[in-house]
DNA sequence: CGGTATCCCTCTCGATACTG
DNA sequence: CAGTATCGAGAGGGATACCG
C-alpha cells in the first residue's frame, strides 16, 4: 500500500504526538492492527481468560482458520498474546493475553466507550449527510 | 469484504461489550475508520484548530488529494469534522472538528499513550519472535 | 483553490484442500 | 486438534487527468 513513500526521519518521540503518520511513529502499527477484522476481537475474549484454538473459532462467529491463525500470529509477535503448546495427544493450544495486551484492553475499552456512547449521534450524522448528499 | 457473512442479531448495546464483530456492533465502524490510512492523522491536525484543504495536504506528507478528499467526507459524513465554504474567489473550504470530532481525541490519545509506553516492549517482542522462527 | 473521475495495482481476506 | 498452502475476488489507495 505504498507506506514506503514516506520519508523517514529522526524526530523524538515527542514529535509523533499529532502525526502518526510520520516515519516510523509508533501509533500506525497499533492502529494497523487494531483496524483489521478480528484483532479486537480475539483480545476481547482472551480477556476473559485464556483459551484454545477451537474456542476462540467457535466463540467467533464468521472467522475463518486463516484468519484466526494468522492474527494470533500478528499478537503473539508482538507481545500480546501468549501462546502455549501442551504436547499431550491430540495436542492442546491455550491463547492468553500477556500483559501488555492486558494494558491495551484499557485504552480499547476506552474506545469502545466513545463508540457506544456516541453511536446514535453517529447514524444521525450519516443520514443528515446522506439525505443532504 | 464478506461483512454481510455476519447474521445480524437484536442483541442489547451491553451484549457487543467484548465482541464488536457481533451483527452491528458500534465499534466495528468506528476501527475501521481510524484503522484506515489517514483518518487519525487528520483528525490530530484539526485539533490544532480549523485548516483549509490545502493546509492538510501540505502537512500530511504523503496524502492523495483523493484520499483527503475521501477521509475527510467520511469524517463529515460521521459527523467528526464540520465542512465550511466560503464563497470567496477563490472559494475557501474551512475543516474543523465538531464537539463529536473533539471527544473521540480523548479515547484516540490513550492509544497513543499506549502505542509510546510500549513501543519498545512490542519492537523486542518482534525481534525475539522472528528470531526463534 | 478545491475538488471529481478514471485507471490500475497491491494487499487483505475468504474458501478450499491438505497435514503432523 | 491445530494448524499450513494455495488460489482468487475485491476493496483500498496512488497516479493522473480534468473541472467549476
Amino acid at each position: 500500500m505504498g507506506r514506503r513513500h514516506f520519508v523517514v526521519t529522526n524526530k523524538s518521540i515527542s514529535e509523533f504526538r499529532g502525526n502518526p503518520y510520520i516515519a516510523d511513529c509508533p501509533t500506525r502499527p497499533l492502529l494497523d492492527r487494531i483496524g483489521d477484522r478480528w484483532t479486537v476481537l480475539i483480545m476481547g475474549i482472551l480477556g476473559h481468560g485464556e483459551a484454545r484454538f477451537s474456542e476462540l473459532r467457535r466463540q467467533i462467529e464468521g472467522i475463518s482458520q486463516k484468519m484466526l491463525t494468522q492474527t494470533l500470529r500478528g499478537l503473539e509477535r508482538n507481545g500480546l498474546v501468549r501462546r502455549t503448546v501442551y504436547p499431550e495427544v491430540p495436542v492442546r493450544v491455550e491463547y492468553a493475553l500477556t500483559d501488555a495486551g492486558r494494558s491495551l484492553l484499557e485504552p480499547l475499552d476506552a474506545l469502545q466507550e466513545w463508540a457506544i456512547e456516541h453511536v446514535h449521534d453517529v447514524s444521525a450524522a450519516q443520514k443528515a449527510y446522506d439525505e443532504a448528499h
